[in-house]
RNA sequence: CGCGGGGUAGAGCAGCCCGGUAGCUCGUCAGGCUCAUAACCUGAAGGUCGUUGGUUCAAAUCCUUCCCCCGCAA
């Protein structure tokens, strides 16, 4: 098939790898560079720089919605568009502007967690699976109908990350396989009353409140690593988590109730976190269990 | 030139401001104690203090070049 690709992050990118592939990819269409990173410099996305290297198309409008973008994608006649993670809305028009139709790879079993992070809400919320949706786009959020889904269990100490690997060596095997059999497929309308949303991740909820019990911590710490990562402040000082198990200790709610030979912090409702992956500012993250041979926490004190 | 922290023994840190014998905790090794131990005691090994040049009688420490790591912000 001719193909259209739009897309921008790492999720992204074995998508685009096994379309190259598989298929015949006319033009990329990615989020324009940006200043990012220390020094603020102009940053392409990993899909733009996948597809220079292959040397294919690759434009970036601000949006799809003008004329001359419009006629431009028209004019390269691709049988579809494949959408990953593009981070642009796509207007009517372009939804029917090919005869396959835009197809989207979305990293949850839809109806659940439709929207921006449905990787991390799903651990954040204790789910015991996630999986790929291949899904015909319309113009509503992530609600088209479904053409293959694949789920993966979700274990009680799997992180954002972890699920994320998995769902990117997932994604693209499942998309190929879809467009083989296309004409086969009967689409699935998505139960609209199961529905559920999943918001971006905001840099407020990175911050931890103890005040609240330790299994709902303990999934948002996990759901929030390796990135944004979740933190405390000690003393003025950020500290991220990366990893923590629920344990037994009496304390007020973000009260350090051992800080010498392992670092445990007291929660709502009589349990506490014991932090087992930590980073310092400036370091490097690392076993809470290293950071303690040179470094103490105060016993007592809030976070 | 967006703001900022860091690179000291295998690991984690202190020392730097106010130059003067390289230090702490853990680990490793040896010996001891113990019914036994990841516990305790004694001892030992292990470091070009990231790199370059400079100042100085003397540099981990002050100035300089470059490399690498990270936090914030985006």
């Amino acid at each position: 098939m001719k193909i259209v690709f739009m897309g921008t992050p790492d999720f992204a990118v074995p998508v685009l790898e096994a379309l190259i592939r598989h298929h015949d990819v006319a033009a990329v269409y990615t989020r324009a560079p940006k200043e990012s990173g220390r020094g603020k410099k102009i940053n392409k996305s990993p899909v733009h720089l996948l597809a220079e290297k292959h040397g294919i198309d690759v434009r970036t409008p601000k949006t799809l919605k003008n004329d001359d973008e419009q006629n431009y994608l028209r004019g390269l006649n691709a049988d579809a568009a494949i959408v990953a993670a593009y981070g642009l809305l796509l207007p009517q028009a372009v939804l029917d502007m090919f005869p396959a139709g835009c197809i989207n790879v979305h990293a949850s079993l839809l109806p659940r967690w439709r929207g921006a992070a449905p990787i991390q809400r799903a651990v954040e919320a204790g789910d015991k699976q996630s999986g790929i949706s291949i899904m015909q786009m319309v113009q509503a959020l992530d609600a088209g109908d479904v053409l293959a889904q694949e789920a993966v269990d979700i274990s009680a100490q799997m992180t954002g990350g972890d699920l994320y690997d998995r769902l990117t060596v997932i994604g693209a095997p499942l998309l190929i396989k879809t467009l083989e059999n296309l004409s086969a497929i009967v689409p699935q309308r998505q139960d609209e009353t199961l529905a559920t949303y999943a918001p971006k991740l905001e840099k407020a909820e990175c911050l931890l409140d103890f005040d609240a019990d330790a299994d709902t911590l303990y999934n948002k710490i996990r759901a929030f690593a390796p990135y944004p990562a979740t933190y405390f402040i000690y003393q003025g000082e950020r500290f991220k988590v990366y990893r923590a198990s629920v344990t037994e200790a009496a304390g007020r709610p973000g009260e350090i109730t051992a800080g010498q030979d392992e670092l445990v912090i007291a929660t709502r409702g009589g349990k506490a976190l014991r932090i087992e992956t930590i980073q310092r500012e400036g370091k490097q993250a690392m076993a809470t269990a290293d950071l303690l041979k040179g470094f103490h926490f105060q016993k007592g004190i809030c976070v």
